[in-house]
DNA sequence: GTACAATGCAGAATCGATTCACTAGGCGCC
DNA sequence: GGCGCCTAGTGAATCGATTCTGCATTGTAC
């Protein structure tokens, strides 16, 4: 009968493994920690340590070992608001998934900070109390946290945004290559009421992505309209972007994610537009979903899992030199065509 | 300019706190903790001690703290497979939300477990390596780990599934009553040839939501038939799922998750297959996306952000009484009918 | 004026590891 | 036989907190 008040067996430590083998307890250190070479320790007791490890099921205790060695082998990871698996889309998800495939490859741990921070310096000691080795930061740009973080010298990257920052370490794709190529897509079919629907807090990933597109407005000699970008109120996206389709009658509409384009094939379908006849749409980030929408979803794939996975490898190679060089990787986008877009009836 | 090759500013100690404050760090330990009633601290030597701490901007190490008080303030969650962010379906962004949240509104940590394990043994000593208060443990079924975590008593929960042992706590949806609802709904259409589509590995919930849909099927003489039963081999859905419709002829079907039945939607799509009139779907969690798919998704709702969160909640709750009670919650489903089921044509 | 309690704070042990520096014993060499 | 070197392993310090116990000092009562 398990006891229901307290844990009824405490885990062997490093002691009781040296008793049952009869040997100090830095032999034991030594020993499973590999560095018996370097100590010379005897086969003969190598095999006992060993073989008392097992026998007790021992496993050194992380906080312990942590805590002189400065080491966690776990990495953080922290978004730019606390909840932001709320936001209803499979970006984040891929995120995670890029992240935990580099983490299990490399055998680290993944710590989610939750706990709400009053500023920055509470944030960056917070982040720097010895559970991490280094922080992945997901977030609209870079900000003060990061630039403390950099003082310290403690590792951290930035993805899926960047820096002007000489020293800060990004990962991200090409946003304004990205945007350009939507936009040359709707020209090139014919479109010059071309709408941009941006997200409700600016990034450096939309201010790229409206840079491209006005860039290549301007280059096909479409004269730049500033009602024809809109940038929805959060909770009010649905609204936002049918008083703007109704209002401004664009006959096609490049928006900032897959997510809000979803939503404005939603509106579309609610206002009687046919997509892509009356209304030509295209996403950014090619998600999955884009193949399961009505119709499929014309989009500016970039690489999720890849950007999640290359950051965190050189977060934890950081990591791992104890140095912080500032590395800068940024991935290229391409255009996945599928059945939003298409000509604009006259 | 920053020291590019090591942290160039150590963070202060507690030990740095007392020598500003000229005092003891015992005395600083007690300040910061809040034990200065019952250590009796006078409101100067408090006063002197918090300026201290803030002038230098110090924070405890969790680490060092954990050491001693055998807490981190941080819960794990565990996968039943490592890399569970993999499958392409919104549930476990909305598990990770509930999780998330209910770990923000009680100060939680959250620890993702990416390191592989060999065995149970090996799994269970993993988790209880100081880093964590708790486990949350999202499995098939209970296994060999949990036992042991229970045996250790080791706070641990159980979520989306279920256990017969009786000292393991869980928090799942009533699976057969929500597989009841899918099946009366079919049958009540008018539905004779009703099949149903598993996921790739046992779980309790599948176990139950086929019991549900068995007895429905028999309250309302139709004959079982075990070839309208499918089990997709893993990798291979769509063409598992094309061959089944091809070969059974179903006029309905009942998919044991939202993902299987969008798929369903796709292969029916593919076949030139109308839904619902030639084939109607229902799908098992009712996620967001079932309002994208095309048709609108008939799913049976599970609370999947209340789950986790409850699950959460009684973990943390388990963690600080330093105690484990057996609890189990059973949530409710319900049935949301959309535009993917209708009465079978002749 | 003495005894005793209350107050305010500090010393030292502890948590479980790692790592530096050192020792005890055996051996070879001149 | 004495010196030094190699081998195999250990003692003690350390990481940064918490917490139990102890010890002055002051205040109060008789």
């Amino acid at each position: 009968m398990p006891n229901s008040t307290a844990r009824s067996q405490k885990r062997p430590t490093i002691s009781d493994v040296a008793k049952l083998a009869g040997v100090s307890k830095v032999t034991v250190s030594y020993v499973l920690n590999g560095h018996s070479v370097s100590a010379r320790i005897s086969p003969a007791t190598q095999e006992k340590v060993s073989r008392a490890a097992d026998e007790l099921g021992y496993r050194p205790s992380v906080i312990a070992r942590s805590m002189v060695t400065g080491r966690a082998e776990t990495i953080g990871v922290v978004f730019q608001d606390p909840l932001y698996f709320a936001v209803r889309s499979d970006f984040i998800r891929e995120v995670m998934h890029g992240v935990n495939l580099a983490a299990v490859s490399v055998g680290y741990d993944l710590l989610l900070h939750t706990k709400p921070v009053p500023n920055a310096l509470v944030e960056c000691s917070v982040l720097t109390d010895g559970r991490v080795d280094g922080v992945l930061i997901l977030r609209n740009r870079d900000d003060e946290t990061l630039r403390l973080l950099l003082e310290q010298g403690f590792p951290s990257v930035l993805f899926f945004s960047r820096s002007d920052h000489e020293h800060i370490s990004f990962v991200d794709c090409d946003n304004y290559g990205g945007a350009v190529l939507a936009t040359e897509h709707l020209v090139s079919l014919g479109h010059r009421q071309i709408g941009m629907v941006l997200g409700h807090h600016a990034s450096t990933s939309s201010s790229e992505r409206l840079a491209g597109y006005c860039d290549t407005l301007n280059r096909s000699s479409i004269e730049f309209d500033g009602r024809l970008v809109m940038r929805p109120t959060p909770g009010n996206e649905f609204q936002c972007i049918r008083n703007f389709i109704v209002e401004q009658k664009p006959t096609a509409i490049f928006c900032i994610s897959d997510l809000y384009a979803i939503y404005t094939l939603m509106v579309a379908n609610d206002l009687g537009l046919r997509v892509p006849e009356e209304l030509s749409v295209v996403g950014f980030d090619s998600l999955e979903s884009c193949e399961r929408s009505n119709p499929p979803l014309t989009s500016v794939r970039q690489p999720v899992l890849e950007i999640a996975r290359k950051a965190t490898e050189i977060l934890v190679s950081m990591a791992r030199n104890e140095k912080v060089e500032s590395r800068r990787v940024i991935f290229p986008t391409e255009l996945d065509i599928r059945q939003s877009t298409a000509p604009p009836i006259r």
